[in-house]
RNA sequence: CGGGGUGUAGCAUAAUGGUAGUGUACGCGGUUUGGGACCGUGUGGCCCGGGUUCGAUUCCCGGCUCCCCGACCA
């Protein structure tokens, strides 16, 4: 794409609304635009970023047999009150809305009770079982305080996973899949060294869950990690008597703050027997099934990104879900020869499949570099007079900021994207 | 929800009981061109309602907004 076509712009300074890390600087790099406390739009470059880490979540849920599908925002009250999921006093943080005729509706804050209901249309016997559903889509919790940027918003993307087994064995086999799911995603983005799977309160079924929680000051949660075992605890568990249940040793706790970019858990038959999803087994009983959800936000996950390894400059993404590969920076665009040449070489890459944001504007240089830094893509390449001449192209490396000088072919063999299996 | 702040141009800020200045961005002219250049010039602004006052952007009250701390957080 050419910087020149796109709409958005950078800023030199930091909205004074906004003092999370992640919000200044998808902010300031024309990724989203505030529309109020905790609920921010995604720009073109923003959603493209999005769109790359719900395609790697995808392949992983895939790899697990999950089939996507999208549920709806608006809510039936009647549903929600047979699991006693409705009332405001249960759940304060509803935004809820009404018909013309005085009908009342809620915005989903989850999905288990309208997933629930579809597949009691479509599960009746043990040979329908298991099925694996999931969607991505955006949540509505009106909570009272929106805080830290795009990471607790009041609308926000959510993955939801659920899935509906025969049995508590079964549905543990799954959960163990997607645990396994979820590490490649983390590790996929770029972040899998500082998630841990945390143990968490529970609920009705189990006496745990389980987040994974990506280690940073911007975090809400404090966890307490066993760096060895790659494990940790949440606050809300850490008691002499979890850390020995998990034959954990205290000492070797350390305390960290984090970030919840996910969890997982055992539902059990609390959805499926208030909304009657039953089956019916090889012996002609009727059985509840029994279930477990599945939660990944890929805004959060986008925030969390940012907060963890953005550095002085700005942005620094990963390979895996930056918005575009290679940032073409070209210079000396005034001189009719190198604008060619600059051309040239976007149409080559583009041609061979990478993705290119291509800098044509007619800025001085320091701009386009101050830019470049900020907006964050892996890979830049500078286009100029002075490159031109001497037949390299300097590619540096977000990341590292190491600098190389490439031949024109090994420009392109080294960024063309390895084709994913 | 409790507490504390905040609100001035697209953005960031300053001053002020007598209608507001700067930077940046934007328009125009010119000099520049490998790390957010410079000169000239122009456009553009006091959250909403009420009160006090001759006069309110400024003081007071209320509302709303946004931020922070806490509580809350499948």
């Amino acid at each position: 794409m050419r910087q020149s076509h796109l709409f958005t712009k950078t800023r030199k300074e930091a909205p004074s609304d906004e003092t999370s890390k992640n919000a200044q600087l998808l902010i300031r790099a024309g990724y989203v635009y505030k529309e109020m406390a905790g609920v921010y739009s995604y720009l073109p470059l923003g959603l493209r970023v999005l769109e790359n880490i719900k395609q790697i979540i995808r392949e992983e849920i895939h790899r697990e047999g999950g089939q996507e599908m999208v549920m709806t925002a608006l809510q039936e009250k009647e549903l929600w009150e047979q699991t006693d999921r409705w009332d405001d006093s249960v759940v304060d943080i509803w935004f809820k809305t009404e018909l013309k005729n005085g009908t009342e509706l809620g915005l989903g804050i989850t999905h288990e009770e309208p997933l629930t209901r579809i597949m009691t249309s479509y599960i009746s016997s043990y040979r329908d079982l298991p099925q694996y559903a999931y969607q991505f889509q955006n949540k509505f919790r009106n909570e009272t305080r929106a805080k830290s940027g795009i990471m607790r918003g009041r609308e926000f993307l959510m993955k939801d996973l659920y899935d509906f087994s025969k049995n508590e064995a079964e549905h543990n086999e799954f959960y163990e899949r997607i645990r396994g799911a979820y590490k490649r995603i983390f590790e996929r983005v770029g972040i899998g060294d500082s998630t841990y799977v945390t143990f968490a309160s529970g609920g009705i079924f189990s006496e745990f869950s389980e987040e994974f929680q990506t280690v940073s000051d911007a975090g809400e949660d404090l966890i307490y990690v066993d760096e060895e075992k790659g494990v940790a605890l949440n606050k809300e568990v850490y008691t002499d008597a979890v850390i020995e249940k998990l034959g954990l040793d205290k000492s070797a706790l350390v305390e960290k703050k984090s970030i919840e970019v996910g969890n997982i858990f055992h539902l059990g038959t609390k959805f499926s027997e208030p909304l009657g999803l039953q089956y019916t087994d090889e012996a002609g009983n009727k059985v509840p099934v029994y279930m477990g959800s599945y939660g990944l936000g890929p805004t959060r996950l986008m925030g969390t990104l940012v907060e963890v390894l953005a550095d002085e400059k700005g942005i620094v993404w990963p390979e895996s879900v930056a918005p575009f590969r290679v940032h073409l920076v070209g210079l000396n665009l005034d001189d009719a020869e190198i604008r060619d040449y600059a051309e040239g070489i976007y149409s080559a890459l583009t041609t061979r499949g990478v993705t290119v944001l291509y800098d044509d504007r007619d800025v001085r240089p320091g701009e386009k570099f101050a830019d470049s830094d900020l907006i964050g893509i892996p890979y830049r390449v500078v286009v100029s007079r002075k490159t031109k001449s001497e037949g390299i192209f300097e590619v540096v490396e977000r990341a590292t900021g190491e600098v190389h000088s490439l031949s024109e072919e090994e420009l392109y063999q080294k960024y063309i994207p390895e084709a994913e299996e």
